[in-house]
DNA sequence: GCATTTTACTCAGTGTACTGAGCATTGCCA
DNA sequence: TGGCAATGCTCAGTACACTGAGTAAAATGC
C-alpha cells in the first residue's frame, strides 16, 4: 500500500527525459552516432589532443565508458589515438577529417532536434529548464569525491 | 571547428542529471535495489496483479528491459510471477511480503534523497523543474508510435 | 638510485535501455 | 471453423554506465 507518485521524483523524470531524447535523436540526428559519441567528437573539436581521462571529464563519462565510446569511434575511423610521446600512460585523441565532417553534420541537426524536443515549452520556460537542470547537475558534482578536501577548482 | 555548448542540450543535461541521481541513490537509498527496480515495486504496490507489459507502461520501460528487471526482482524474491489462468500469454505479478517491506523502506528513503537532490533549488524552482520535465517527457510520448493507423506493410 | 605512490588505462562483472526477430496463445472473422 | 492478425513474452545483439581489481608508466620521497 501507499504507492508513491513518481512524477515528483526528479530521477525518474530524468530517465524518462533521456528515453524521449534517445527516440528523437534516432529520428532526427543519427542512428549510427549516439549522443555520448557526439559529445566526445564535440569535446575533441573544441580541444584536439585531449587524453581519455580529460575527455571523460569534459563530457561527463567515467573512465570505463569513455574507453568503450572511443573504441567505437576508432572502429568508425572518426578519430585517431596515439601514445603521448611525453607520457607513456596517455593516449592523445584527435578527430580524423571524417570525424570533423561528421561532427559538423550532426551539430547542425541537433539544433533542429533540440527545437522539437523543447517545443512544448515557451522560450522562457526552455531557458528556465536548462538553467535548473544545469544547477542541479552541477551541485551533485560535489558529491562525486566527498573525501577530497575541497580546493575550489577554477576553470 | 565550432564546437557546441552542451549545456544548452537538454539531452546531455538529462544524462548528467541521471548520473548524479544514480550517485545519490546509491549513497542514500540502496545499493541493492536500483531506481527502475523500485519503480516496478511501486507500480505493483499501486496495482497488484499487473502483467509485464502494463508494468512497463506504468514506469516507462520497454518490454525487454521490464523482463530483465523482473528477473532480478524474482531472484531476490521480492515478487511472484504466475501465468494468468484466463490468458496463457500473460504473467501476473505480485509483491511478496518481503517485496512490500522493501518498497516501504525505500520509499521513505527516497524522500530524503529527493530533498538533497533538489536542495540547491528553492521550493518554487523545484516545482518548476518537476513540472517542466514532466511536460517535455509527456510531449515526447507522442513520438513513440506515430503510425497506429494502418500503414500497409508488405508481406 | 630505488621503493612507494599516483596516474592513465584496461578488464571483468552487473544493470539499464533499445531494436529486431521469433514463438506461443488468443481473438477475430469470413 | 480454419486461417490470420494481434498480443505477451523471450532471445540476441548493441550501446551506455558504474564499481572494483589489475597493469604499466611516471612522479615522488628518502
Amino acid at each position: 500500500m501507499q504507492a508513491v507518485d513518481l512524477s515528483s521524483h526528479p530521477g525518474h523524470l530524468a530517465r524518462r527525459l533521456q528515453q524521449a531524447h534517445h527516440l528523437l535523436w534516432n529520428a532526427m540526428v543519427s542512428q549510427e552516432i549516439t549522443s555520448p559519441q557526439f559529445a566526445v567528437l564535440n569535446a575533441l573539436t573544441a580541444e584536439p589532443g585531449l587524453d581519455q581521462r580529460t575527455v571523460g571529464e569534459r563530457v561527463g563519462l567515467d573512465r570505463s565508458t569513455v574507453a568503450e565510446v572511443i573504441t567505437r569511434l576508432l572502429r568508425r575511423e572518426l578519430l585517431d589515438k596515439e601514445r603521448d610521446p611525453a607520457d607513456g600512460r596517455r593516449f592523445l585523441l584527435r578527430l580524423t577529417d571524417e570525424g570533423s565532417r561528421t561532427h559538423r553534420r550532426l551539430a547542425l541537426r541537433t539544433v533542429g532536434m533540440n527545437r522539437v524536443f523543447l517545443g512544448p515549452l515557451s522560450p522562457d520556460e526552455q531557458q528556465a529548464l536548462l538553467g535548473l537542470m544545469h544547477r542541479v547537475a552541477d551541485a551533485a558534482e560535489a558529491f562525486r569525491l566527498p573525501e577530497d578536501a575541497g580546493s575550489p577548482a577554477g576553470p
